[in-house]
DNA sequence: GAACAAATAT
DNA sequence: GATATTTGTT
């Protein structure tokens, strides 16, 4: 509060939200009284005290610290992304979360613009939260009420079902534990807990659509049905250098999923050591991007449109030239 | 503790 | 009703 928050590449940001505000001559002095004389006088109302600025300084400071003892202080749900944020790994995916506190709009999940109801934790942000108020006044508390909150809802994107859906391939859906996607999958705050239900949902969709082999997604599977059904096959998996499951630390690179029936998986999956902070498609003010009804399956499914990939410098690049060495070239991908 | 399925909540 | 979370069981 009042201290400059220094985001890194955000300066444009700072600058587009800045010219959003008042000017210093629109806003109110907090130490000005609301009420004139003339009006508390004639509504016997007894008039304010003046405040001087030291009042409307240790105000401040006290809504802050009330706010920070509260556990339901949005800034302190976020604890776990601000654990994580300065580790090796960079989140390659921004999550999106509901904040429990507020009521659920339906809108919200179409990317509503209103920043109290839907929030699109980015590292900045994080940032932002962490180094501003919170360090000043409330690291004590935070952690404490951290434990004590429910997790906020995640809201699976497509961009964020995308991945999970690659790392899925990676493994085969028979070796697809929670617990591996999750950390094959590289997201802050992602917990087993989130992939474990979305997993359970997902072997329902790949079920029900392998029962159904002509039909397609019916209407309730718009997001299942922007990335690709894996076929039988990805009940068995193996890489196609012979080994099977990447790693859960990811520590090998580069591996190529190919199962026995001859099936290619769709995508190597990179460990998250390559990964590049992948730049997400967020959710818009006006809430176009990211909506699954939006979204046509030719540009979610096709990898050509993976333009995140093209992010990827040379590591991705060398995985790349291992899946053509293993003889699957990106054509050769199935489309499921 | 992890995975899974079912129940429950939003 | 759809989807995410929580809970119970293995």
């Amino acid at each position: 509060m009042g201290e400059e928050v220094k985001i890194d590449g955000g300066e444009d940001r700072m600058t587009e939200w800045e010219a959003g505000l008042p000017t210093f001559d629109d806003l109110t002095p907090l130490s000005q009284a609301l009420i004139p004389p003339e009006l508390a006088s004639a509504f016997k109302i007894s008039p304010e005290h003046t405040r001087t600025m030291v009042d409307v300084n240790r105000a401040s400071k006290n809504t802050i610290s009330s706010l920070c003892g509260r556990v339901s202080h949005p800034s302190s749900t976020f604890k776990p992304f601000l654990n994580n944020h300065n580790h090796q790994n960079e989140p390659s995916v921004q999550i999106h979360v509901m904040e429990e506190t507020e009521t659920e709009d339906p809108d919200l999940t179409q990317g509503g613009s209103d920043p109290k109801k839907f929030r699109r934790m980015e590292p900045e942000e994080v940032d932002s939260v962490t180094h501003t108020a919170t360090t000043d006044y409330c690291t004590d508390d935070r952690s404490a009420a951290a434990k004590t909150l429910k997790r906020p809802r995640l809201v699976w994107t497509p961009q964020l079902h995308k991945r999970f859906v690659e790392v899925v391939a990676h493994l085969g859906l028979k070796d697809a534990v929670p617990k591996t996607i999750m950390q094959l999958m590289n997201v802050e705050g992602l917990t087993r807990e989130n992939v474990a239900s979305h997993l359970q949902k997902y072997r329902l969709y790949v079920k029900r659509m392998q029962g159904l082999s002509n039909d397609g997604p019916s209407a309730s599977d718009h997001l299942f049905a922007s990335t690709p059904v894996p076929p039988q096959s990805f009940n068995d998996s193996s890489s196609c250098s012979g080994h099977g499951n990447v790693a859960a630390n990811g520590s090998r690179g580069g591996g190529n999923s190919e199962n026995h029936g001859g099936m290619p998986i769709p995508m190597p999956y990179p460990p998250p050591q390559q990964l590049m902070p992948m730049p997400m498609m967020v959710m818009a003010a006006n809430g176009h991007v990211g909506v699954p009804g939006n979204m046509t399956p030719a540009g979610i499914n096709g990898y050509e449109a993976h333009s995140h990939y093209n992010h990827y410098p040379q590591q991705y690049t060398s995985m790349m030239q291992q899946q053509r060495d293993c003889g699957k070239l990106d054509s050769d991908l199935p489309r499921y």
